[in-house]
DNA sequence: CGTGAACTTCCGCTGAGTGGAAGTTAGCGT
DNA sequence: ACGCTAACTTCCACTCAGCGGAAGTTCACG
């Protein structure tokens, strides 16, 4: 349990400090916790604490821990990722859903990552189905390798300079990968098969926004078993086109980077 | 446009005053907007702003407003509501969507109101269901009903003391709320039709978390013309009943108040 | 009942935060 | 073209909010 923030000098910048510590793996944190993972002196987190919990930015759990409050949820949610793209996207998610009950995912480029901003999974889906929030790697996904093919030059050089591997199906062979995106574009989908996870196999296809730029990527997820998959593609495409001609009809192009 | 926030004197509580500025409807707004609102002076909130963009908490749009980062919506998915409860809640939501294809909401109490966690809408759902964030009146809503009728006494008779009419069906004669009250306990579900808008009815059952205490509402709202819908009810509540199970099986007792 | 770890309160020093003033840019009406 | 207004940005000297070490409190465990 080793420190993870750096120092900032300024109020706000320790706030966020504080905030970030929080993760997927560390929603509920004590009082020193937060103050080790910040690197910052347990007095001045405990002040800087409280005031967030006051903000109602943090809350404090019955059991004493503290965890990220409504009013930090409430703000979230105004973001474009949730109230644009996302807003646009169910329902076609939803249809898509319906279609095989296979989990259905979209999600964004954030750095070398893809974040996963929705995903539907209904009780009989598999399980390993990334949440929302979730960063994928874009060389083993089926959306992040959509986001791979249609992202710049140096996007594609800095994630081929190292490719790591998660199943023994990972290509982690630069020139593999290299082949992979030339054809995804000119087949205008991808398609994976337990290069993250063993027992599912992915679909995705490209969002376009405003300019023919590619604003997200839209995948469904199925148990390698499900032989019917590759008969879904057009389908996911059609879903695709019509979610992309709806964003560009209501000007999103906030959605960029 | 009055000025909305009021003074904070910490640097945390400025900070929150310029985020507290941004509301579902206002979304995008300019430096000079988010001063006003916040009723700052404009070089502080300048200041704050560009501390807020670095620490990626805001994001500035191609046109040179500013909107809620990422980094706030990743936080705000940490919190129990979005992690814990829709997390949990999701697949039943999905099972019930299946069922009829009416909307599904899920939503808790927050003060006097209550907050919309979630909800499935496809494409052939109508339109007016209300967004994850938005919160509806306790008195003209199913999942309000149900949060009303299993709240405390001091919550009723607060809520009761101020009934708001939204429709001409909204019932705002106390007793008669009251009486309503009493028969959701007994039968265990709310049933309301256009008290909020015109076009829907709704049907709601209480999810009940460690210790019978009922920490959220699972509501159905479907089209007026839909004759069928009383006969959803018993379904409802196997949802709401196995959904309460699964919470109290995981012990999500953070998601009170 | 002693030890340690987590949490809370206290308080005097100091530099980060403040906000008025002035400068820059952009759009609009005449 | 030109002034006018509103939005945004930069500058800088004062001062008070934030800082964090020290000491006190609570709690669990052996």
């Amino acid at each position: 349990m080793v420190e993870i923030g750096e120092a900032q000098k300024s109020v706000t910048g320790r706030a966020f400090t504080v905030l970030d510590t929080f993760d997927a793996g560390h929603r509920h944190q004590t009082l020193a916790q937060i103050a080790r993972r910040a690197g910052l002196p347990l007095t001045t987190v405990h002040r800087l604490v409280h005031e967030l919990v006051a903000q109602g930015a943090l809350s404090r759990t019955p059991d004493g821990a503290y965890e990220i409050g409504r009013k930090i949820w409430s703000l979230g949610i105004l973001a474009s990722l949730h109230s644009d793209l996302r807003e646009l996207a169910l329902p076609y998610m939803e249809d898509l859903y319906q279609l095989g009950n296979d989990a259905v995912q979209i999600g964004v480029l954030d750095g070398f990552r893809c974040l996963i901003v929705e995903r539907i999974a209904g009780s009989r889906t598999l399980s390993v189905i990334s949440k929302p929030g979730a960063r994928l790697p874009l060389h083993a996904s089926g959306v992040g390798k959509v986001l791979l093919a249609y992202g710049s030059k140096e996007l594609q050089e800095a994630v081929l300079d190292s490719l790591e591997s998660y199943t023994d199906k990972t290509v982690t062979d630069p020139e593999k990968v290299r082949k992979q995106l030339k054809q995804i574009k000119d087949q205008g989908f991808a398609h994976s098969e337990e290069e993250l996870a063993i027992g599912a196999r992915t679909l995705a296809a490209p969002i376009f926004g405003p300019g023919k730029k590619v604003v997200a990527a839209l995948g469904i997820v199925s148990p390698v078993d499900n032989r019917e998959i590759m008969r879904i593609a057009p389908l996911l495409q059609v879903s695709a086109n019509a979610l992309s001609k709806k964003l560009i009809a209501a000007g999103v192009s906030k959605i960029v980077i």
